[in-house]
DNA sequence: CGGATGGTTGATGCGTTTCAACAGAGGTGG
DNA sequence: CCACCTCTGTTGAAACGCATCAACCATCCG
C-alpha cells in the first residue's frame, strides 16, 4: 500500500574498502551508500522489504502509525545498527531518517542467499535479531510498568549507554521531544517537564536541548527502578 | 541467579509419533514430553537457556519481574507455539504454566546444531523469530498508545483469532484478570470494568468468567483503533 | 456449611493529558 | 548584522482516565 521510496538520495556502489575476510569483503561490495535528509522517509510500513539497511552515520527512528494519526516510535537505530531485517515480504515499520543520515543498503534476498552459505553472516544476523527481541522485550516493560519519570531515567542510560558517551556523562540527544515521548508512550509536555525536574535535582544539567550532562548517574539508576 | 526448574513434571522420552520427513522425524525423537501443573514455574529470567519448549496443551505465560515485584506479562503461548527459544545464553523472561501444560523440551544446543544442516529447521526457527518481533511491536503499540479499552478490544480479538474461536465467536480465556492486567498494563479493576462495560453493550456475553461469547465482531474491532 | 480464592463494583486520589500561552533557537531576507 | 518569522521546547491551569483503597460477591472445594 505504501508508496515506495522517492528520496533524493546520492547513491554510489562499491565505496567500501576490502576487507581480509572474503566474505564479509563479499558483504561490502554488496552494499550501496545512501546519504539522506533528515525527516526523510526510507521506508513506509507495508511496502516491499527489498533492502535491508545499517546506518553509517546519523540516526533513524521506525514508527508504526495508528489510523487516527497516533505514532508509535519502535525504536531509533544508531550507527552500526541494521534495520528493515525481515523474514517477511513487506515492512512491518516505516523508518524515518531523525538527522541526516548516511546509510549502507543492501538487497535483502541477496542478504539471505549470502547467509545461507555464509555461516558468519548467519550468526550476524541471528545476533542482530536476537538483540532486536532484549531491546523490545525492555521497551514492553517500560511502556507497561515504568511511570512517566522512570521511562525518562532508562531512556537517558540507555541512550548515554548506546552512545558510548558514558565517559564523560555528556549524552547527546539527536531526537526531537515528540520523537521521545512517542517512544516513551508518553505526551511532549510529559517529556519537558521530567527533564525539567531532573535538572532542578542537579541530576543532569542541559547543555542545550539537546545535550545534557548525566550528573548523577546512581540517582538516574535508581530512578528507572528496574 | 534464578534457581534451575524444579518440576515435579511427568517425564518421557521419545514420546513422538515417526515422521515422514527425516529431518522432522530427528527433530521429535530430541524432544522430551513434560507435564506440569498449572502455576508452576517452568525457568526463570536469568536461568540458563538449556531448553526451548513447544506447547502441546494448555497456555504459558512469560513474564518480566521488576526489583520491586511489578510483573509484565510479555505473552502467550498456546498449542503449537515454541518458547524459550534464543541466541543468548540465559533466559531473558521467566515462563509459568497457566493452565496445567504439556510441553515438549529441547535440548538448546541439540536445536542450534541441528538447525545448521537442516534448512527446514532453520527457516521454521526464523519463522517463529519474526512471529514472535511482530507480535511484540504490537504489543508494543498497543501499550504505548491504545487506552485501557482499546486495549481490551484488542486483546479479545487476538485470543479469539489465535485459537481459532472465531467460527462460533466463543471465546476461552484461560488465564486470570490479573495476568491479562499485567498482560496489557493495567490493572485488573480496570480489566473488570472494561469487561462490564462491553458487557453492558452487548459488545460480548459472559458465559462464565473465563469464557466470552464476542456478539459484536464489528464494534471490538472499531474499538480497537488500529 | 464455611473458608479461601478470584472476580466485581464503588468512592476517591493522583499522574498524566489536554489546552493554552509563552520563550528560545535557528534560519532567512532586507 | 539585525529584524523577523517559524519551529521547537517550556511552563501553567484544568480536566480526565486510570490507579488505589475498600468492600462485597461468586465460585470452588474441603
Amino acid at each position: 500500500m505504501g508508496s515506495s521510496l522517492t528520496w533524493a538520495g546520492t547513491l554510489q556502489r562499491g565505496f567500501a574498502i576490502p576487507h581480509s575476510d572474503p566474505d564479509i569483503a563479499a558483504l561490502q561490495r554488496a552494499a550501496t551508500k545512501v546519504r539522506l535528509q533528515r525527516n526523510v522517509t526510507i521506508f513506509n510500513e507495508g511496502d516491499n522489504a527489498d533492502h535491508l539497511y545499517k546506518v553509517t552515520s546519523g540516526v533513524v527512528r521506525l514508527c508504526k502509525y495508528m489510523s487516527d494519526g497516533r505514532r508509535q516510535v519502535c525504536g531509533f537505530r544508531m550507527p552500526g545498527e541494521f534495520f528493515g531485517l525481515t523474514d517477511v515480504q513487506l515492512h512491518e515499520c516505516s523508518a524515518e531518517a531523525v538527522t541526516n543520515v548516511v546509510l549502507a543498503s543492501y538487497r535483502q534476498e541477496q542478504f539471505q542467499a549470502m547467509s545461507e552459505t555464509m555461516p558468519v553472516l548467519r550468526r550476524q544476523m541471528r545476533s542482530v535479531l536476537s538483540s532486536q527481541v532484549l531491546e523490545m522485550q525492555e521497551q514492553i516493560v517500560l511502556l507497561g510498568q515504568q511511570t512517566a519519570m522512570e521511562r525518562i531515567a532508562s531512556f537517558l542510560l540507555a541512550l548515554a549507554r548506546r552512545t558510548g558517551s558514558e565517559h564523560d556523562d555528556v549524552v547527546d540527544i539527536p531526537m526531537s521531544r515528540q520523537d521521545i515521548a512517542d517512544f516513551l508512550g508518553l505526551t511532549i509536555e510529559t517529556v519537558c517537564r521530567a527533564f525539567t525536574d531532573l535538572k532542578r535535582n542537579h541530576t543532569i544539567e542541559a547543555l542545550t536541548a539537546h545535550q545534557f550532562r548525566l550528573r548523577n548517574l546512581a540517582a538516574l539508576n535508581a530512578l528507572t527502578a528496574i
